[in-house]
DNA sequence: CTGTTAGCGCGTTCAC
DNA sequence: GTGAACGCGCTAACAG
């Protein structure tokens, strides 16, 4: 039989399928080989025919091969030819925190824009933590993925490492601290420098900002833009209005009892997303300060909710489903791209004023 | 965690390997060969010890294998074990809408219970599509996955199929339309009961409910529960207070817009879901009506967010961490289990009173 | 243009 | 207790 045998295989033999020595877990999978079986060929032509190889093959058998693959359903077996070519067609997304919208609406995106090209995606919560970021980086690789989308990168010595191996990674909205990569994202700076733009166009001098880790190269960027142009016009924003938040609400929360005294307050804040803006909103309501009446804020990321929860809330729009389109792209141009792919446009944002309520 | 190494080239006789012929894609990654070499034993035995296959393995013999397989910094090739085992350790998520506050929770809380575990989450977005759904369910087959998470299943050809197979799949949420299968959720019923009880206990006996899909046992279990104890409290809605609003936003707005005339509304509505609250909220806006002064809602899931931006929203609390471990819970004793895994407790919920604002 | 063949890296019987 | 050899399903050389 054929489970163990140094019996030298005569392939007529076997070819009816006698039972096959391991259990499989639930119900027999047709493989290539039964294909070729149905269609009258060698299994190196079904694998031929299915993968595109075209060496000009003979239409009529091609189309047997094809109808034979559809009638029995046949599905190739992934881990084979992972094994074979050191390679899937499975794309790991590396993500802060998949319960939060905006990194959600992305990791949607791209899963979408992936499956639109038969790529499948495996989702790795990293928390932000640099030792889970590089255990899922070498993990991937055990895993033969073809490819990384790194959402919100942290420095690492993996990364590091990944970088020097010239892995496939996209750098999704935070480029990579120890520099190099592809990224794919807004640019953060000029979408700050346009927020100070705004405030100053509405007459609002005092402005404050919370601002998210700067280490981050999102929060950064657009804080740098924000404060840039601000400074240009010569409405810097004094110390005590230039406050730390995070990206969370509690940190909104708490930056903006700091921000917000009883007696005076600045006229306008910018917040490093809108989670922070929440937060704050939530102290503007305890205070009794209506927004944006008495205070103007804006926000980052706008979260789909907005229009139905927050319409009280102006903030920077980003096109979430051009993150998906361009991540896929970008891995694209890696994977056939020759070399250093050269940097591509970054994606459009807007300024999304809103003021309906309150 | 294993210790990274990116210690290139043991000058050990890699000379004895005959040049390989496939080129790599990128650096070449250590393989069990290179592990047994090191430790000075074959990769029968290397295999055995990792895999903590007990023959009274020498300790001595044991101990060199981890060492050298720590040095080197080896992850085995899952694609070699999946070739051979037919099975990997990674775990299909199958999910509506990742964008969806509550999928994207129940996402990362299974997420991070799998990894607990050593699996990985794959994550397919099936837009409730039953074609997206059946592909999915005979991809992920193909992939050799371990178990497969079906979030929000709808009603497919593929689902019976894979049903009768006996695939390793977990119900969340939503138990499967053509019965049978493993589920894992709270008791909808008793929470749709829950609601009423409240609204009764609060006076509220003009009561109306904006449905989600029929075809959802989480709706309709919840629907069905909150009329059958109205009902039996002589309270039961009236043809009019009882809309279909779907789960989403709009739907619930546009619910809303057949609900609340102006000159007589409901005093009290069950919504399917938080979104659908929301879209409700918005027409109550929209006509001036206060929540829940004028009108108590009652929404589903408690979104994370409405502490923050719906501190007028009372609704269903959902244990989100729970569901990552009932869920991989749920699997482990499928594939542990013998034949039929009796149904698990169905996890708790709670009633979230909110009506701060406004 | 198609068939034959040799592994990819691993887990696993069999001899020893 | 350990090693040698086979094959999982597939792709890519190489014959024919």
């Amino acid at each position: 039989m054929i489970g163990q045998a140094h019996t030298r295989g005569t392939p007529e033999a076997d070819a009816q399928s006698t039972a096959r020595a391991i259990a499989r877990p639930a119900g027999r999978s047709i493989g290539i080989q039964a294909v070729a079986e149905r269609a009258g060929v060698s299994i190196a032509t079904v694998s031929r025919v299915l993968n595109g190889i075209k060496s000009k093959a003979n239409e009529e058998t091609e189309a047997r091969v094809r109808l034979a693959a559809d009638e029995l359903g046949y599905r190739p077996a992934h881990a084979g030819r992972a094994l074979r070519l050191r390679q899937t067609k499975l794309v790991a997304l590396l993500i802060p925190d998949i319960s939060n919208a905006f990194y959600a609406a992305i990791a949607g995106s791209i899963e979408s824009s992936l499956r639109a090209r038969d790529h499948t995606m495996i989702l790795c919560n990293t928390n932000e933590d640099p030792r889970l970021q590089d255990f899922y980086l070498e993990e991937m690789q055990a895993y033969h993925v073809r490819g990384i989308a790194l959402l919100g990168a942290v420095d690492s010595p993996g990364l590091a490492a990944a970088l020097a191996d010239k892995l496939p990674i996209a750098f999704v909205n935070r480029k990579p601290p120890c520099g190099g990569g592809v990224f794919v994202g807004i640019d953060n700076h000029a979408a700050g420098r346009a927020v100070a733009s705004h405030f100053l166009s509405r007459g609002y001098r005092d402005c404050a900002v919370i601002h998210g880790p700067l280490h981050s190269s999102a929060s950064r960027e657009r804080f740098e833009g924000f404060l840039s142009a601000l400074r240009e016009a010569g409405a810097a924003p004094a110390g005590p209005n230039i406050v730390s938040g995070g990206l969370s609400l509690e940190g909104g929360y708490a930056a903006a009892r700091l921000l917000l005294k009883a007696e005076r307050h600045p006229r306008a804040i910018f917040c490093a997303n809108d989670l922070v803006a929440y937060g704050l909103f939530r102290r503007c309501r305890e205070l009794g300060l209506a927004v944006p009446r008495d205070i103007a804020v804006m926000g980052f990321d706008d979260n789909p909710l907005n229009d139905w929860v927050a319409p009280w809330l102006s903030t920077v729009h980003i096109p979430y489903d051009a993150f998906g389109i361009a991540v896929t792209e970008a891995l694209v141009r890696i994977w056939d791209g020759a070399g250093e792919p050269e940097a591509a446009e970054p994606l459009p944002f807007s300024l999304r004023l809103r003021g309906s309520a309150e």
